[in-house]
DNA sequence: AGTTGTTTACGTCCGG
DNA sequence: CCGGACGTAAACAACT
């Protein structure tokens, strides 16, 4: 029996489509690429909506992964157990989204169809899935070396790499993710310490939760356990600093700056930052806050996105 | 058996 | 009205 009401806000069809959800979840981890299971995992912990139904969800979800071409299977190796495949985004499918609706999409991304944005980015499906796995491999590598590394009080200072982008559209995944976007003032959302501050959840996003919305998310997808290379993340992002993702174009933006090839100045704040990270100390216990407060990642991004985004 | 992935089909919505 | 994007259902194969 329905029960109005209840969490009735939150269960509003959140107004993206599905494959503006399964672009989120990629984005959201570092290595830019999921298991279906764990697309589902995001989306159900960012979106209470899609926790029923979910036959009937997640098989459009798989249908829209087949369909279409901007994602892109990424078979597991060997010495990974697990079912299913990674998926990925296309590399060139980057200005499917580029500065506009995440409602829907101006033209549906064709792999042939599409001249390169990025020169570097293959466009055949094999090629871009190599392509994304030596990124993902990439990454992790930095993320092991960042772990490495002393913390930064200035935090990788990726503003000075990172575009300054020019207007995102509120429905950019950028400003979908990255909540502080509409932070009074522009504020960064990161402590002095690394940590963002996580509890400024805009009202302008019923469905997805509110403050609590982190509590619930608190075992996030993106932070599990392993990584696309069976690394447990959590080992290699120790620390709470992270490098953000390597430079890597995959989405590059058609007015980057020049001499500034297309710098994954997208890393989806919101989705990336795990809400463990939200505080190692976080009174909100609803879930069991047990997991030792994985460390965000991709925050420096997130936070030159910041002040890219505060600037204009 | 359950999950994952592919494919086909059909309906709705929206913009040109 | 038409075509494209999107959502949903369903059948089926392959895999774990």
């Amino acid at each position: 029996m329905p029960r109005p009401g209840r969490n009735t806000y939150s269960d509003q069809k959140p107004p993206y489509s599905y494959i503006s959800l399964t672009a989120m979840a990629i984005q959201s981890c570092p290595e830019k690429m999921l298991p279906l299971s764990e697309i589902y995992k995001f989306i159900m912990d960012r979106f209470p909506y899609y926790r029923e139904n979910t036959q009937r969800w997640q098989n459009s979800l798989r249908h829209n992964l087949s369909f279409n071409d901007c994602f892109i299977k990424i078979p597991r190796r060997p010495d990974q157990p697990g079912k299913g495949s990674f998926w990925a985004l296309h590399p060139n499918c980057g200005d499917m989204f580029e500065n506009g609706s995440f409602l829907r999409r101006r033209k549906r991304f064709k792999v042939g169809s599409m001249q390169a944005t990025d020169p570097l980015a293959p466009s055949k499906p094999q090629d871009a899935a190599h392509y994304l796995q030596q990124q993902a491999k990439l990454r992790l590598s930095a993320l092991h070396a960042a772990a490495h590394l002393p913390q930064m009080p200035g935090g990788y200072n990726l503003s000075s790499v990172s575009q300054p982008s020019s207007f995102k559209h509120p429905f950019a995944i950028e400003n979908i993710i990255a909540r502080e976007y509409k932070m009074p003032g522009g504020l960064a959302a990161f402590s002095t310490t690394g940590y963002p501050l996580h509890n400024q959840l805009t009202p302008a996003w019923p469905h997805m939760y509110g403050s609590g919305m982190m509590d619930t998310a608190a075992p996030i997808s993106m932070a599990s356990d392993y990584s696309a290379y069976g690394m447990p993340l959590k080992s290699i992002c120790h620390g709470g600093q992270t490098l953000p993702a390597i430079p890597v174009p995959i989405k590059p933006t058609p007015a980057s700056v020049p001499g500034l090839p297309g710098l994954p100045a997208h890393i989806p704040a919101f989705l990336a930052n795990s809400p463990q990270s939200l505080s190692p100390t976080s009174p909100q216990t609803a879930t069991g806050q047990s997991s030792p407060a994985a460390p965000g990642e991709a925050l420096p991004s997130s936070a030159s996105l910041q002040s890219a985004v505060a600037v204009h």
